[in-house]
RNA sequence: GCCGGGGUGGGGUAGUGGAUAUCCUUGGGGACUGUGGAUCCCCGGACCCGGGUUCAAUUCCCGGACCCGGCCCCA
């Protein structure tokens, strides 16, 4: 029985070494694509000023940090996400030439209810192009974003939405708006509560009610993106002198050559984040029954509020809770049985000294190798062998010894060959070196 | 912060207002002194916590924490 007290903190989660063998091939796939598209990792500090994230934020942010004083009295926070850090970051050496290509993949914390898709601590992959105001930017953005859930094997199964922060401002300006910041979060909610309540909201928040059918038609239909004048073609809304629009279109066709044809434009897509400038997308399931698996966006005010320095900036976030619930249910979640390993056996106390040896040169060799670290019968060495599902064991004993050899054990059909150790460990790299080529 | 649901060994379960709490599995050991996965044997391990009702609570009632899901919020 474990004392009350040793029980892990609500929402906070522990890996086992099958579980976060799988959540390595998650990490190690993010990085793989994150490399190839010229991104380099870095990482920061996972506690921080509470003023850190009251800068973009607000003081209701307090209430969803993991938040409190140190013992000099000083707020500060676990950190609840990547920007506001890896801004500073960007901030604090301003002679790194531009581009500026960055990814991580670190903890962050949020003091929330748990539920499906959400965890008061969880991994999030983050990736930020700094310097270009540009389509290009936000197309190899998405495109990164794209690359990693094909990597992950759910090409195919996912679905890019986007919408435009400036862009939306200004249609919902043309519809006699003041206020257009109070609308979004109106807009966010659109598809999980009802028309009606959309509609009271909406209302509430300025939107004048000759402009609510037309806003509704707009939320309601989302288009491709390159047919978006289309979407507004049949509201009446007058598009002229919004050059978002164009922007939009642009990234929608740079996308095609990331083999990204079907993004749709849509106006509930928003973000939380009051940051954000321009461009915001998020990647679903196909089936939409989950959170966003991913969302991010341009952001180039973020960096002069930090820094004093405008620098334009584009990026995205992919936290694990919503990935392994999405992979699971497509079943992509690896399940792999774990490293290739060879376990050495010995009959007796005399020849562990022998088998000891040809275990440290197999790892010598680079071929992971175990040993009973205690004196205990063959059939049981074997049967810990088997559970650790180590593909070869060596066995050794008088036999062995004599003739300077060692036994190796197919452990899938139970063959065995005696060869001298030499040969015997040649033969394992080989066997180990066909096993990695499998994967 | 709010709402709904849930709880018996590590996992899965049976059962009960009263006696040594059932079974499977997992874990440890052995039968098997040079051969794993089978079989058999032995061992370890549980009624979430607190209060109430009662002669007696794992069982009924209340509260709390926790787990699952939803709301709020979502950076």
């Amino acid at each position: 029985m474990i004392l009350k007290s040793m029980d892990k903190l609500r929402g906070f989660r522990e890996f086992y070494p099958d579980e976060m063998r799988s959540r390595r091939v998650i990490f190690d796939a993010s990085r793989k694509v994150s490399q190839l598209f010229g991104y380099e990792e870095i990482s920061f500090p996972s506690v921080e000023s509470l003023d850190l994230f009251r800068m973009k934020s607000g003081e209701e942010i307090v209430d969803q940090t993991y938040s409190f004083r140190d013992k000099g009295g000083r707020e500060i926070t676990l950190i609840p996400e990547a920007t506001p850090s890896v801004s500073r970051m960007l901030a604090e050496r301003k002679e790194l030439p531009r581009p500026v290509r960055w990814f991580s993949f670190e903890k962050y914390w949020r003091y929330e209810e748990p539920q499906a898709g959400r965890a008061r601590e969880f991994y999030q992959y983050n990736a930020d192009l700094f310097g270009p105001y540009s389509e290009m930017a936000d197309a190899e953005m998405i495109g990164l974003a794209g690359a990693i859930l094909n990597e992950l094997s759910l090409k195919g199964k996912y679905s890019f939405r986007v919408s435009h922060r400036g862009f939306i401002e200004k249609v919902l300006s043309k519809l006699g708006v003041s206020n257009p910041a109070a609308v979004l979060p109106v807009l966010d909610r659109y598809h999980k509560t009802t028309l009606e309540t959309t509609v009271a909201r909406l209302i509430e928040t300025g939107v004048p009610e000759k402009s609510i059918d037309q806003l509704i038609s707009i939320l309601k239909e989302g288009s491709k993106l390159d047919k978006i004048e289309d979407l507004f073609a049949d509201t009446g809304i007058d598009l002229t002198g919004i050059e978002e629009i164009g922007w939009l279109k642009r990234v929608g066709k740079l996308l095609e050559s990331y083999s990204m044809k079907d993004i749709v434009f849509d106006a509930s897509v928003v973000r939380g984040f009051t940051y954000y400038t321009g461009i915001v997308f998020e990647a679903f399931d196909l089936k939409g029954e989950n959170r966003a698996i991913l969302g991010g966006g341009r952001y180039d005010n973020l960096l002069s509020v930090i820094s004093g320095n405008s620098i334009p900036a584009v990026g995205f976030a992919m936290g694990d809770v919503v990935l392994e619930i999405v992979m699971k249910s497509l079943n992509t979640w690896p399940e792999d049985d774990g490293a290739f390993t060879v376990t050495v056996c010995f009959t007796s106390g005399e020849s562990s000294i022998y088998a000891l040896d040809i275990c440290n040169k197999l790892r010598k060799r680079g071929i992971p190798a175990l040993i009973s670290p205690e004196t205990r019968s063959l059939s049981t060495q074997l049967k810990d062998a088997s559970r650790h599902r180590s593909r070869f064991s060596v066995i050794v004993g008088d036999k062995e010894i004599a003739q300077k050899g060692a036994t190796i054990r197919d452990m899938a059909d139970g063959s065995q060959v005696t060869f001298p150790v030499l040969e015997a460990i040649k033969f394992l790299d080989k066997k180990r070196n066909i096993t990695l080529l499998g994967q």
